[in-house]
DNA sequence: TTCGTTTTGTAACGGCCGTTAGAGAAAGGA
DNA sequence: TCCTTTCTCTAACGGCCGTTACAAAACGAA
């Protein structure tokens, strides 16, 4: 595989994913083109294509990393924290931050990726993330009602929707450009609605 | 203005801009060409361009149109409840219906039409459009909050973001697909954040 | 009929889209 | 040195983007 022959790649390859993933964050799949990855990244087009694949393939991969290394605190969050609630609450307190950083594009790039984009594939796939993502706050909500946690006539599901579908608002609402403090003091509010 | 001279115009306005909405409320801005909408609404460009301008233009006779037909219902609130907590009930309870319409797509344009856009004047419109909804809600819950209706200590701001980021935060898990059910359940959990 | 006015359809403009063929460059192995 | 392998660069492909020039068509007015 990963034999030492042949001309050798100019490029750092885990220094230019990392800018190809600010890059889609900032502007999303369908606005990202190649020739704005090729000038961005200080490399041809085919040297895309032949380190990264074709664009689906690239973006693929783009989120794969991401989720790993900007996104995957809701994950972090679900892991550690004991409650569902104390993993809401820390969500909640994190995300603004989160996705508001200096230096880093605003919002999420899993929220806010497919916007607007035809293509069904990487929409499809974005959509089965967040999905997820609900399922697995919804997972936790069961376990806390099992275990007597939270009220019995807690509506998991509805629970980990408003949950996941208010902080995509949040993250929304930072690449409008809302202060960071004022993202704050709303996701304070909106922990306030769980039971 | 409107003479009467001249080869008429062999389509209907209204009905053609209402086609013109649906198209852009699905598909935003950047994700409709104007090849698509002269299929879609069964006219050659140079008609689009004749009887609205062009893409820029017409886009924001669509947004002022979509307003008054379709996302008004927040306006509407504002000015019929008497209460900002009566008018945050009100929206949270239409809004999944309104979201989810059958024969109608879903979310929300002012919301989601900028999505993915490059084009600067028309998200900077868009976005002053949602700022302003938020403003008028803060406004709203200020005058309950002199009135006595709300505690003293209410973020006026703060809750008005929670409630338009919560509400935008719905219309994209609409636009996931998601059941009006579990948005109205969804809808219901965000009211009890209000105090 | 003839004229002026407005809308229509055809056809094209330059520009960007994702993608790739093909030639040259730079490395290790023989 | 020469060969193989791998990467890079130039250049181009067909296709879609928003937009418009131009001429034919369809009306009211004269």
């Amino acid at each position: 595989m990963a034999t030492t022959r042949g001309r050798p790649s100019s490029f750092d390859r885990d220094a230019v994913l990392d800018k190809a993933i600010r890059l889609f964050w900032r502007r999303g799949y369908e606005g990202t083109s190649v020739r704005d990855l090729s000038e961005e990244l200080g490399i041809g087009a085919p040297s895309i294509y032949n380190a990264f694949g074709d664009k689906r393939t690239f973006f693929a991969e783009v989120l794969r990393v991401y989720d790993e290394k900007y996104g995957g605190f809701i994950d972090a969050a679900l892991a550690e924290e004991r409650t569902a609630k104390e993993a809401a609450a820390r969500v909640f307190a994190e995300a603004p931050t989160r996705y508001s950083r200096r230096g880093l594009p605003t919002g999420c790039l899993i929220i806010s990726g497919d916007a607007g984009t035809a293509d069904v594939t990487v929409a499809t796939r974005l959509r089965r993330i967040r999905e997820a993502k609900v399922a697995a706050f919804a997972d936790k909500i069961r376990a806390d009602l099992t275990s007597g946690e939270l009220p019995a006539d807690t509506d998991a599901q509805a629970l980990a929707r408003y949950t996941m579908s208010t902080l995509s608002g949040i993250a929304q609402a930072a690449r409008d450009g809302v202060r960071r403090t004022e993202l704050e003091h709303a996701a304070r509010i909106a922990l306030g609605a769980w039971p």
